[in-house]
DNA sequence: TAGTGGTCTAGACCACAAT
DNA sequence: TTGTGGTCTAGACCACTAC
C-alpha cells in the first residue's frame, strides 16, 4: 500500500497539500487493518512524502525543489551566511535572514570552545536564513565581549561592517584560520519546526570557530537539513 | 519499560552480549502487550543499545568506546586513511586496513567527477579501515589510468610510496588542492554490515577529489558512521 | 522441536482539530 | 460534536534459530 501511495505522490497524481483518505478509509480500500495502515503512512512520513496531523488528517508534503539537488552548497569559510555555489543564480533564490542579538553569559560548552571562563560575558546572536522564504539554515553565534565589547562592531548586525572577518579586522583582530567540526544528528523539536523539515531527516551540526593566533574569537553552531544540502570544502595545499 | 531497560544497559547491570528476556517474558513482567514490547525494543535497537535477532532473541550491543566521544576525527586532507587528532595515542588504537585494487571502467557519475568519459579505464581500490579490529571507515577510490597507467605507482598499495599526494608527486603530478563534499544519508545494507553499525544510524558520505591545475587526479567516496565521528576541517586564511 | 522475533488482524479508548 | 490520528490490548500465524 505504501508503494502505491508513494508512486501516486511522486507521479503527481496526488498534488502537494492534498489530503489523503482517512486511515479508516484506507483500511477499507486496501482491506488491511488500521495499525497496518498507520505504520505504512509512518513510512511515507519518514520518507518526507507526507505529514500526519492528529485530528486533521494526512497531507502530501510540498515537494522541495529537487531540480538541482544539492546545488545549494555551504562553503566552509563564508561566515554564518549560507553561501551558494557559483551557479547560485541558476538556482534563482532570493536570500533573506532573521537575527536576534543579546548579551549573555557563556554556557560551559561554549566557554570551553572559546577558551574563556564559564559565565563570561558574550554577544549571542541567533540567525535563521531563508531562500525564497524557505528556511535553509539556523545559526547561533557567540563572541567574547572581552574582544568586541565597547567597540563599534560589538553588535554584529549593526553598523556598516558585516561578516566576522571584516568586523574583527576593523578592530585589529586578524582572523587567520577557521575550524569546522561536522556532526550529524537528529534535530531537536524546535529545529524541526524552524527549518520545516520532515520527520526522520537528520541535520548537520557544524561547530565553526574563527581563530587569531590560536585564540578563538568567535564560535557558532550551524544547523543545516541533512537531506537536501551538501557541505563543500576546498582546501589549497602548500 | 524502554526507559528501565535502557538504564539497566547504560548502568552496566546488563553487560554487553547479555541476552534480554524474551518478548513474552517482558509481556508478563511489565504487564503490557507483545506488540508494545516489540516496539519498545525497536526503540532501543534504533538507539543502538540492542540487536534483535529473529529466532534467537535480543542482545545487548557491545558499547562502543565512548570514553572519548568523537575523539576520532577525520582530517580533511589526509588521504583515504582515517587520521586522528593529536591525542590519538590517548585513545590507544591499533589501526589496520584491508584493500582490493582492480582495473575498471569509470561509471558515469565517477567519470563526471574526474572529467573523463564514461567507461574510460580507471584504477578502482576499495578500502576498509579498522581500529583495534573495529571497522571505522569504508572508502572507494578511483584514479584515471590515463594518469597513472604504466607508472610505478599504478597500483596504490604496491611499491614503496603510499598516499595519493606522494604517489602523484613521484610522477610529476603536483596535487594543489582537495575538495570534499559531505552529505548525510541512510547506509546501504552492505555498509551497515561492513561497518557494523546499529539500525537507524546515518552515515557521512564524503566525496573527496584531488586536483592538479583544475584537473581531477583522484576521487573517492568515503563512508563514515555518523554517530560516533566528527569531521574536522581547519582552513588557514590568506 | 521448541523458543524466539516479525508482523498481521480486530477492537478499543484517548487526544486533538475543525466545525 | 464529529472525524481524525495516536496508541494500546489481545490473539494469531509465520519464519528463523538453536538444539
Amino acid at each position: 500500500m505504501a508503494d502505491e501511495l508513494r508512486s501516486l505522490i511522486v507521479k503527481g497524481d496526488l498534488p502537494a497539500g492534498a489530503k489523503l483518505p482517512s486511515e479508516w478509509e484506507l483500511t477499507r480500500q486496501y482491506d488491511i487493518s488500521r495499525p497496518t495502515v498507520s505504520r505504512a503512512l509512518a513510512v511515507l512520513q519518514a520518507e518526507g512524502l507526507i505529514d500526519k496531523h492528529q485530528g486533521a488528517g494526512s497531507f502530501v508534503r510540498p515537494q522541495r525543489p529537487l531540480r538541482h539537488p544539492k546545488t545549494f552548497r555551504y562553503e566552509g569559510t563564508s561566515g554564518t551566511r549560507p553561501m551558494f555555489s557559483t551557479d547560485a543564480a541558476a538556482v534563482g533564490g532570493e536570500p533573506s535572514w532573521e537575527y536576534h542579538s543579546t548579551h549573555a553569559k557563556a554556557p560551559a560548552a561554549i566557554a570551553a570552545r572559546l577558551g574563556i571562563a564559564s559565565g563570561d560575558p558574550v554577544m549571542l546572536t541567533t540567525y535563521r536564513y531563508l531562500v525564497d522564504g524557505e528556511p535553509v539554515q539556523l545559526a547561533t553565534a557567540y563572541e567574547p565581549l572581552a574582544i568586541t565589547g565597547g567597540t563599534p562592531v560589538e553588535w554584529p548586525e549593526e553598523g556598516d561592517i558585516r561578516g566576522v572577518r571584516a568586523r574583527m579586522e576593523s578592530i585589529g583582530v586578524m582572523v587567520d584560520s577557521v575550524t569546522e567540526e561536522v556532526t550529524c544528528r537528529q534535530p531537536h523539536q524546535f529545529e524541526t519546526e524552524r527549518l520545516d523539515i520532515a520527520a526522520g531527516v537528520q541535520v548537520f551540526q557544524v561547530e565553526r570557530t574563527y581563530w587569531y593566533n590560536e585564540r578563538a574569537v568567535e564560535t557558532a553552531d550551524i544547523v543545516i537539513p541533512g537531506d537536501r544540502y551538501a557541505l563543500r570544502y576546498r582546501i589549497w595545499l602548500r
